[in-house]
RNA sequence: CGGGGCGUGGCUCAGCCUGGCUAGAGCGCCUGGUUCGGGACCAGGAGGUCGGUGGUUCGAAUCCACUCGCCCCGACCA
């Protein structure tokens, strides 16, 4: 294509409302441009790019034998209602009514509808597996839309949803997923980690996320620095770092000590001298209405979706100040396990063994210090803490680190949630009824643009991953006044076609400064440049990534572009198994 | 929803506190010319009524009230 002919608006400023490099480079290589919060109009250069994408997604779900369907993204209200998610989406689903007043909304996911033409279709075990999936537009209404395209309100997604008779059909179909999505990140250029996720409120048995480390990211994933395992924060489990002090030896009695206006953690170690590992923290939570005491130790932190999890209530609150005198007869700052017999009292695991720590005495203003567990007070162990940096990996030891990501995918086994709530029912082999199982498999498909620009991107502009670029290639001649560059240029993108590369002629009557600031920002991966070399009939590659130069014979251009296409990623060989 | 910031030509911003003549700059855009290997130079030109509404005042981009929108932090996020 011939770039005098197209809208590209780059921008030689950063718009002022960027704060991300991917928010600030697809508005100054003018991508995209922002209709509302979280609306934005793909333009020329991002629709190319998503095309790309959405085509590597297609090839690969079409290997794992899946169907592309399209379904609407206007939803009648009953299938959520059927499905109990009219409710439980809350403020999140974007409602709106007909002209008749009968409710409707914008799908964020097509659990529902799938299912519904599941169920209106699908009669016996002969019919089963089924994969379907599409690519279409989702709309959430985000309580706060953000950082470009990394969290919007509308936004494409490929997802895919899978049918089987039992639970050995929805592995294979999971593991199915698990690597054709390893395929499509591959192919795209990324670099990623597959982690564990929480199967959080839906009640599903297993689940993986597929995660871009960026700083612009909002999930914290825990990674095994020797063995390489991943999960995401919400799940991870690991051995706490040992104390920083050992605790005092013996059979030590509990002691108060006065502590004048010391409430929190880090107060009582300045004031005691002993670090935060040596004290236990006391949160008093309410869970299914009732008050429970968690104790962790100093230094962790609540994992909320463990204690969720464990009190069968994931929608616990914390205690109100005044319960909590009401309760214990001290205020927060002086809360302790000690003598406390009217709730019951969850310890994390990291505090089993530990001997004659301190704690709140649940008197204002006193500590107790020899406070041991099982001793001094009884609990149920479970795991409640969050991982942090520094843990050891509970598989081979290793240190833990802790990583910010975006998360671009989501494999997750369904069970029977929806296919029971909304009666999908099949006869098996003995002519009995059964309820299939499900599994749902997501990927973002602009995300996968925002995290490789996130990736890998320099002062310049993006530095794109040729699968995923809206071009292979730009010639540039330096001047296209000169009629010997004029015509070779357009010499060499005729043969950069004809060899398969979508290749863009920057025929503009520009200075070569502007042209070349405007190929790096836009993010081609190579670019041809056609100058005084021509002379000798050399033309000069430039690999956008690398920014490494050498001069190829005028003939060999195109030949050579392609050559270095064919060589760039797909990647790594990809994990064969979960 | 709580906290903070910001709305002035396409972009980046100045002016506002201490109201006052035709509202400024750089970039971009248009015309002509000179240029042509990392966002050129000269000359000429187009383009904004200062987010909106109401008020105070002889007079409002500037002060006051309300309101809309955008960004950031937090809450939220199958």
């Amino acid at each position: 294509m011939l770039w005098s002919r197209l809208h590209i608006p780059t921008l030689r400023d950063t718009p002022a409302e960027a704060e991300v490099a991917s928010h600030q480079l697809l508005l100054r290589a003018g991508y995209i441009r922002q209709l509302s919060a979280g609306i934005y109009s793909y333009l020329f250069l991002a629709q190319r790019s998503l095309a790309r994408i959405q085509s590597i997604v297609r090839q690969e779900m079409h290997a794992i034998g899946a169907q592309e369907m399209y379904l609407p993204a206007l939803n009648p209200a009953e299938v959520w209602q059927e499905s109990g998610r009219w409710d439980i989406m809350g403020e999140n689903l974007f409602r709106l009514k007909d002209r008749f007043g009968r409710d409707f909304c914008l799908a964020m996911t097509h659990e529902e509808v799938m299912t519904t033409i599941a169920r209106g279709e699908l009669r016996s075990y002969k019919q089963l597996p089924q994969i379907w999936y599409q690519i279409q537009t989702k709309f959430r209404d985000e309580a706060r839309p953000k950082s470009g395209l990394l969290r919007v309100r509308q936004f494409i997604m490929k997802d895919s949803y899978s049918f089987d008779m039992d639970r050995a059909g929805l592995d294979a179909a999971y593991q199915k997923h698990y690597q054709a999505y390893c395929r499509i990140f591959d192919r795209c250029g990324l670099d990623y980690l597959v982690v564990e996720a929480h199967s959080g409120a839906m009640g599903g048995s297993q689940s993986h996320e597929f995660m871009v480390a960026s700083e612009a990211g909002e999930d914290f994933v825990a990674v095994c620095q020797g063995c390489g395992h991943a999960a995401n924060l919400e799940k991870a489990m690991a051995e706490a770092a040992p104390p920083a002090v050992p605790d005092p030896p013996g059979d030590l009695a509990p002691e108060p000590f006065h502590t004048p206006g010391r409430k929190t953690i880090a107060e009582i170690a300045e004031f005691t001298g002993l670090p935060e590992s040596s004290q236990m923290k006391s949160l008093v939570l309410v869970a299914d209405g009732k008050p429970v005491l968690v104790m962790l130790r100093g230094d962790h932190q609540l994992n909320e979706a463990k204690f969720g999890a464990v009190s069968g209530d994931p929608e616990f609150r914390p205690a109100r100040p005044d319960e909590i005198v009401e309760w214990f007869g001290a205020a927060a700052g002086s809360l302790g396990p000690v003598g406390v017999t009217s709730m019951p009292i969850l310890a994390d695991g990291a505090l089993a063994g530990r001997r004659n720590m301190i704690a709140g005495a649940n008197r204002d203003d006193y500590h107790l210090r020899h406070v041991t567990l099982g001793e001094d007070f009884q609990a149920e162990l479970h795991d409640l803490r969050q991982v942090a940096a520094g843990d050891r990996c509970s598989g081979c030891g290793a240190p833990i680190e802790i990583r910010k990501t975006v998360e671009i995918g989501h494999i997750f086994k369904l069970g029977y949630k929806y296919s029971e709530s909304m009666g999908l029912r099949v006869l098996n082999q003995e002519g009995r009824e059964i309820t299939p199982i499900m599994g749902s498999y997501g990927i973002g498909i602009e995300r996968i643009l925002t995290a490789a620009i996130e990736l890998s991107h320099d002062q310049d502009g993006m530095a794109l991953p040729s699968a995923i670029a809206p071009f292979d290639v730009v010639i540039t001649p330096a001047n296209i006044s000169d009629p010997a560059q004029r015509e070779a240029a357009e010499r060499i993108y005729r043969e950069c076609l004809s060899e398969g590369l979508d290749a863009l002629l920057d025929d503009r009557d520009e200075r070569p400064g502007v042209k070349f600031k405007d190929a790096d920002l836009i993010g081609v991966p190579w670019r041809l440049v056609i100058g005084k070399k021509l002379a000798s009939g050399m033309v000069e590659l430039v690999d956008r990534k690398t920014r490494r130069t050498r001069d190829v014979a005028e003939r060999e251009a195109a030949r050579e572009v392609r050559t270095q296409k064919d060589l760039s990623p797909s990647r790594k060989v990809t994990p064969g198994r979960i």
